[in-house]
DNA sequence: TTACAATTATTGTAGACTGCAAGCATACAA
DNA sequence: TTGTATGCTTGCAGTCTACAATAATTGTAA
């Protein structure tokens, strides 16, 4: 591939990243960003451990511990001790968490409505696989380079 | 288009942003990646005010003030007043930071190279253009936004 | 069974990034 | 000349982040 493809490739890469941010950060219903994250793949993964979470969301457990703190501080999310093993927390929505998950993907869905209505329709398929293919790609990258490193499985197991 | 294509694109975004913001800001060649990002804006902007800079990052003034700080003390870009009008403050790179610019794009060229290696050569070209496409299509939702709200001429024009 | 290591999560600490509001210097207009 | 607008910087406060240290629990081996 050619370094002028790459670069370009690049460019829009970091203008993606300006104008998504820009948006997701005003579509998060009264949340933070990062609590509407959270929310979101809880919303996404049902029940999940703190570290099965901080996994997916690639955060360090402590960061992940206070961002969690705020949610259920506001109500949104429940934390609950392991039964078998008393050292796991369970992470789950509660009714409230549930509504503002709601919430925050009609705000988010519309934006994106309106982003692919300026998209042709014969267009928009073609855009999200190619979209998905990047990430994919992005994905086994990351995998391959993992393995390298120290032959890991990717995620942490069952709880 | 359907609520679920719009789901699983947000869905694919999320994945998305997390990949790339953990590559990002892994090669950053001894900065912090908010001043990796002013670098390369000077880089491919050439010489500019700090309000064009802070418009093209869509950053506050006064954040992209102490990123520069930032860059000025450790050598890599060059403030100076305006000659004309000695309100303005233009921003370039110095020699050391054209330097680490290049450092930056070897290695995130190096690793961008990596993920499309793992996209069979006869998608990469529309992979990039449809990416492309997909950036265009939230400029031009945005655009149309801010034009609605305050008849904006979008860029603040020459200094 | 007890001592030791590993796992899971939380707290202490510190740094980076951000924007709003206030301030300062300069330019422009009446 | 006086008032207003512009461009940038500083004061401040809040969010997000990770690393290191800690606490509680589990598993392992003598």
């Amino acid at each position: 591939m050619h370094t002028r493809q790459i670069r370009s490739y690049r460019r829009i890469l970091r203008r993606f990243e300006r104008v998504t941010s820009s948006q997701l950060k005003s579509c998060c219903s009264g949340v933070t960003l990062a609590q509407c994250l959270v929310l979101l793949e809880v919303d996404e993964g049902g029940r999940l451990t703190m570290g099965q979470l901080a996994t997916h969301l690639r955060l360090d457990n402590s960061t992940l511990s206070r961002t969690v703190d705020g949610l259920v501080a506001k109500g949104l999310l429940g934390r609950e001790r392991g039964d078998s093993d008393r050292r796991i927390v369970w992470i789950d929505l509660t009714p409230e968490g549930a509504t503002v998950c709601r919430s925050i993907h009609e705000e988010n869905d519309a934006h994106s409505r309106r982003v692919f209505d300026k998209i042709p329709a014969s267009r928009r398929d073609a855009v999200i696989r190619d979209f998905e293919i990047l990430v994919e790609a992005y994905l086994d990258c990351e995998a391959e380079a993992n393995s390298e490193t120290h032959g890991d499985p990717a995620e942490g197991g069952s709880p």
